[in-house]
RNA sequence: GGCCCCUUCGUCUAGCGGUCAGGACGCGGCCCUUUCACGGCUGAAACACGGGUUCGAUUCCCGUAGGGGUCACCA
């Protein structure tokens, strides 16, 4: 039974045995690709458990596939926890390297009785699998080997090192999200856990490390549900030949769906944070907020600081069912979080942009203005793109290009009114919101007419748009000279 | 297929034997309004099904259906 919990590991190993205690979590990706929106989630969990509990948060980089793990990904995994402020809180610790550590385990466990030679081959294995898939038969590695005297070894042949796992009886283990799991022992196969060529598997290696270093509480997708009851038999089984290989605790919580039910994969909406950073622009705090809710929930709270999720979150409140990644929700997030965002900031994220959009954009003369409309301009963006586009206005070059409905504005009547609209503004007292709004009102009323009518062509001539922040804000944050110059552009 | 797990509005969730089943996104309406947003108010919208247990089930138990995961010398 996994009760780790109370059971307080002192130190990582890896460390050389500090005086660590408590609750310990690992984030253990493995650098195949990058980061992706459900890894992201697990890690945030390991992260907030460990934080609510006053515990260490590690990072582990499973690089034991030479053949599949890239430094890229490596790169792109910790450039996406960093970005999220997920970063581990010791140096992260690279599977591969421990190589000699996971055989010295191999090694002690043969030496015990706990594991054996295999010298089944993949031919062997195949054929096995298909005749008891030809006789309707469960397939179960029933090795000849598991108990062969060391005098029947042949001596030419390669042979993998298998677990020993029990037969009889059954193992359940308390998850802290699924609940008493219980699973037949009999249905726990001898797995390879050094291959041929000597080198650990991956069953191995997470046991071993776990191990090594300090971690209470294993939290992970619950894809890993079964190799929790296989790595327990390794787990036990070095607890039987030295001690001090407790069970950890487990929490396996469910995966991430796309929108239509299906898995969440790499064809499937599954992107990599930096998508999420980068194309979509969204900020960290928002996906954080939308990662928690995904599974987890506190009451009615729906915006919830990482600060706040620190005090609430407890692995056990998860659900077990899987959710469905909503990206509508989570641009509605982005979107408070972009209006709560600090002006500085955002006009140094969206100058990044602007660029792209603007050829005339020159950021270390127009950041000032940039910063000066952000507080108008956020409160009509969902992301970052939104916020650059609806900026572009500000810096783009006389004659302004009139998109369609724009255009659609502009009839003579209208143009007519500019020149008056300009000539009326000329005069105004003071280039100020007030000044401005005082004096089109009086327009407005003298002719008869809403302001509306005046606004919309004005607002056309100026933005070359239809939409746009509010037309004295405009007005002001344009300035008196580029305003009615682009005014009598489109004046008739 | 074997094994394991899951199931509250379309979606994310609250609920932990007695609630008008609450909130959020999205959708509809209204208000605000110079456009677009924001904001406010408001409407439609759920306990998969069938048995139990119980005075009483969304809640506990068992089935059924549906969904997911896993069955490597990959992690």
């Amino acid at each position: 039974m996994a009760s780790a919990t109370d059971t307080v590991f002192a130190g990582s190993a890896l460390a050389g045995g500090s005086d660590r205690s408590g609750v310990v979590t690992r984030f253990a990706p493995s650098p195949t690709g990058y980061l992706h929106i459900g890894g992201a989630r697990t890690a945030l969990f390991n992260w907030l458990f460990a934080r609510h509990h006053g515990g260490t948060y590690l990072l582990r980089i499973e690089d034991t596939d030479r053949a599949r793990s890239t430094d890229a990904a490596i790169d792109a995994i910790f450039d996406g926890l960093e970005w999220l402020g997920l970063g581990g809180d010791e140096p992260a610790v690279f599977q591969f390297a421990r190589s000699d550590r996971h055989a010295e385990v191999a090694h002690k466990l043969l030496e015990a009785g706990h594991a054996y030679r295999c010298f089944l081959t993949q031919e062997e294995l195949a054929a096995m699998r298909e005749n008891a898939q030809a006789e309707k038969r469960p397939f179960r590695i029933a090795s000849p080997w598991r108990d062969a005297d060391a005098a029947t070894w042949p001596t030419d042949k390669p042979y993998v090192v298998r677990i020993k796992a029990p037969r009889d009886g059954e193992t359940v283990i308390e998850d802290l999200v699924q609940g008493p799991i219980t699973v037949q022992n009999a249905e726990i196969d001898d797995y390879v856990i050094l291959r041929s060529d000597g080198t650990p598997t991956y069953m191995l290696a997470v046991v071993v490390d776990d191990h090594d270093m300090g971690v209470t509480h294993v939290i992970r997708g619950d894809d890993h549900i079964n190799n929790a009851f296989r790595q327990l038999v390794l787990i036990r089984a070095m607890h039987a030949i030295e001690g001090g290989w407790p069970d950890p605790a487990y929490a396996h919580i469910p995966l991430i769906h796309g929108a239509d039910g299906a898995k969440l994969s790499k064809r499937h909406g599954a992107l990599g944070v930096d998508a999420y950073r980068d194309e979509m622009g969204l900020l960290p705090e928002a996906v954080l907020n939308y990662l928690m809710r995904l599974g987890w929930g506190h009451g009615d709270e729906e915006i919830i600081s990482t600060a706040q999720a620190i005090e609430w979150f407890d692995i056990v409140d998860v659900n077990k069912g899987a959710s469905r990644f909503d990206l509508k929700k989570l641009l509605n997030l982005n979107g408070h979080y972009i209006r709560e965002a600090d002006d500085v900031r955002l006009a140094g994220l969206v100058a990044q942009r602007l660029p792209a959009l603007v050829a005339s954009f020159d950021a270390e003369r127009d950041l000032a203005l940039l910063t000066q409309a952000m507080p108008v301009l956020k409160v009509r963006a969902a992301d970052l793109n939104e916020l650059a586009r609806g900026a572009m206005f500000l810096f783009t070059q006389r004659p302004l290009p009139v998109d369609e409905k724009a255009a659609g504005l502009l009839t003579d009547d209208a143009r007519a009114l500019l020149a008056q609209i300009a000539a009326r503004l000329d005069a105004a007292a003071s280039w100020t919101n007030e000044a401005l709004e005082e004096s089109l009102k009086a327009m407005a009323g003298d002719l008869g007419l809403g302001l509306g009518k005046l606004a919309q062509p004005l607002r056309a001539s100026l933005t070359g748009t239809t939409t746009s922040p509010g037309i004295f804000d405009v007005l002001t944050l344009l300035g008196k000279d580029e305003s009615l110059a682009r005014i009598r552009d489109q004046a008739a």
